[in-house]
DNA sequence: TAGTGGTCTAGACCACTAG
DNA sequence: TAGTGGTCTAGACCACTAC
């Protein structure tokens, strides 16, 4: 059986295994599928899109090269989980000295409701002047300050979130447990700046000192930003590590 | 037949395909294909291994992943070549206040022979004091002065590199088509840090000025380190762009 | 033992490229 | 038209996990 049934007859533009991989992309994003959710078994949904066990097999690869879907042999395929590991190796990339990782403390300064400015509303793709809940924090490598950081998200995808007390280390981990956003990916610009307050002071340094401004806008599964964010970061002892494949 | 056969009967700690790839990738380092070369077909490779297409297949599409090969339908199965493009879009990161790649200009300060200090020889993986070839150039972007960079290379593996009038703009290029060397995966490591002079006078800036200081060491395709490049980066205009999947 | 993903095979047909 | 990679299928067996 060569001709796609449940998928739709219409000669198709795509490959079999594309179209059936955009539709659990679909799942995923309407949240029928959820973080730590178990997948049924390959023929399962082979049998439900009408398609073969492999191809099932390459949609399934693919979304597992994403880092959308985790396989485990033997137990079945899930829903990938924005746990603190995955969180650290996945978007953080200031490593030591000798080139390990580590887990930076976080330090909440304030959590504040406000009104986007323009250049917020173009990193967040929302209009001007719509409601925003800003985070201020300080983190700590190796327990010295290292990294002032400035957050904005919509607060309308994260209604109550200028209310908590307690910011976790791991926002990404938070906006998916308690706000059902997934953060899927995120676009990075570095450059260096010279210090100026309030960081200097956060981070006990002279003003113009160096830093590494790193500023990320994050996006969700659909691939809309969700998230803005300027960390401006101490690199004496620490560095900013990248993999060119 | 599932038995490898031409590829060994030991019984294996790893899958067929993962052999026929190690097969393929000691070929590629040894010289045996080389870039810009086409590969036999995918039955030809099937019936020299002894294992079946599908499992050619899935070697050839990591390795196709991993940007050692390319795949063109209807023509075949090639080595990759670093022409300008490759370069520019797997190892160059910076970009306009449009988002966009620029190539840069280059500008020859010096070629000079020396003795590896202790720094170059751990990150080429010499002895101290093995002969290095140094350059010092800088780049322009848009026609102003952007990157100030040292680079160093063993001088075993590029004899007479040093006796080179002109030094094209894409090293990786002259690497590989005169020394045969082919730049596989780099490591970055980056930091903010205040310019110092010389770099401050060729890039026309004051001394403490903030730079983007890139500290990369490239890999071939053995894995072995075979050039450490540092290029101190004016980020007034430019960005250093980094994706995250 | 049953169920899952992981590997491997064999063969069919399609889409693209070149002569 | 011949040869290449790209897609899809069907079925076998292996390796791992949980019960």
């Amino acid at each position: 059986m060569n001709k796609p049934t449940d998928i739709g007859e219409a000669p198709r533009a795509q490959p079999l295994y594309a179209q059936v991989k955009a539709l659990m992309m679909q799942r995923l994003i309407a949240g029928q599928w959820r973080p730590g959710d178990m997948l049924p078994s390959e023929f399962q949904l082979a049998d439900e899109f009408g398609v073969s066990q492999g191809t099932v097999r390459k949609a399934l690869d693919e979304l597992t090269a994403d880092n959308v879907l985790v396989r485990r042999q033997g137990r079945g395929t899930f829903v990938a989980e924005h746990d603190d590991h995955r969180a650290l190796f996945h978007f953080f990339h200031l490593v030591g000295p000798d080139g390990q990782r580590r887990l930076p403390e976080s330090q909440l300064i304030s959590v504040r409701k406000g009104l986007a400015g323009q250049i917020e509303a173009d990193r967040l793709g929302i209009v001007r002047g719509a409601p925003v809940i800003r985070i201020r924090r300080l983190r700590c490598l190796d327990g010295r300050p290292a990294i002032a950081e400035t957050i904005a998200v919509p607060q309308k995808l994260f209604p109550d979130l200028a209310d908590i007390r307690e910011v976790p280390n791991t926002l990404y981990d938070l906006y998916e447990r308690r706000y059902g956003v997934t953060i899927a990916r995120a676009v990075e610009r570095l450059a260096a700046v010279a210090a100026e307050e309030p960081d200097a002071e956060l981070l006990e340094i002279t003003p113009g000192t160096p830093l590494l401004e790193i500023d990320r806008t994050a996006l969700a599964l659909d691939g809309k930003p969700v998230e803005w964010r300027v960390s401006r970061c101490l690199t004496a002892t620490h560095h900013y590590r990248v993999e060119l494949g």
